[in-house]
DNA sequence: TGTAAATAGGTAACTCAGTACCGAATTGCC
DNA sequence: GGCAATTCGGTACTGAGTTACCTATTTACA
């Protein structure tokens, strides 16, 4: 389970916008907080304003909103748009692949993909910032 | 679940010759059958016989034979010697690790790798030979 | 007119896959 | 016994692809 960085800028941006929906918050600050890359976030930022999870705002005091649900977007939404989360169906082969060894150690790293993407699922926005919570303090 | 190529090959080299231990293979032999790099897969199996999994004899009509036990070995045992399988214990500090949010997903993500270790480690050679003879046929 | 996001392009570092090469051990043939 | 062929052992290296990140330019807003 190694989330590329993009990923996890992706998550700490967005679990921090959408923990208050209605402040607004420049690329920058959300860099600082977490300490990377103000152009690799704002990369980031991009890609989330198109799936329209977040909404920005351009010009001078300009910054991003959360314009999701945070009860209904999982981690897996945001996931998925960094990482690749489907192997086999992507219809990628590998040699070996055809012979029964190979069918059957797909059918065991499908098995565990697929328990990724359910836990993944399964979490909210919602549910995420409240163990966030747990953490603060 | 993406493994490397060098823990597919591997899989596929010790699934071959735990099939059998009396029978002894050639790193050639089995390279053709799955159809991969004879360099690599030597490379691989280097890995192996330090590990003791495997025992080769060199020379002429050569080659490796299973010297592990099979209903004790698991995939995870295997997997370990090619693949990094603890993310975060291995010291791997990233930015943003010490807010709340990344404590958060941190969590998140460990729990998920420990179910990728408990699931790889609950199937050993022995079960997945029979796993790959459903497929055989 | 300054600030900040959008967009595009590009590069440095790293990882992975695979190759090349040489040496050591073993076998079998002459 | 001597020698060639075979096969493993190990190191070093190369090339492709990916990742992370920066730079520069354009566009929009206050």
């Amino acid at each position: 389970m190694r989330l590329q960085k993009a990923t996890r800028c992706a998550l700490y941006a967005i679990l921090e916008l959408a923990s208050d929906p209605k402040r607004q918050l420049s690329a920058n600050e959300i860099a600082e907080k977490y300490d990377i890359s103000t152009n690799h976030l704002a990369k980031v930022l991009r890609s989330l304003g198109r799936e329209g999870l977040v909404e920005a705002v351009r010009g001078a005091g300009g910054g991003y909103r959360f314009s999701g649900n945070a009860k209904r977007t999982t981690l897996l939404d945001v996931i998925r748009l960094f990482e690749t989360v489907e192997t086999v169906s992507a219809g990628e082969r590998e040699p070996g692949d055809e012979t029964a060894e190979g069918l059957a150690l797909t059918q065991v790293t499908m098995e565990i993909e697929a328990i990724e993407r359910a836990t993944f699922n399964s979490i909210t926005l919602d549910t995420m910032l409240k163990l966030v919570g747990r953490y603060r303090k």
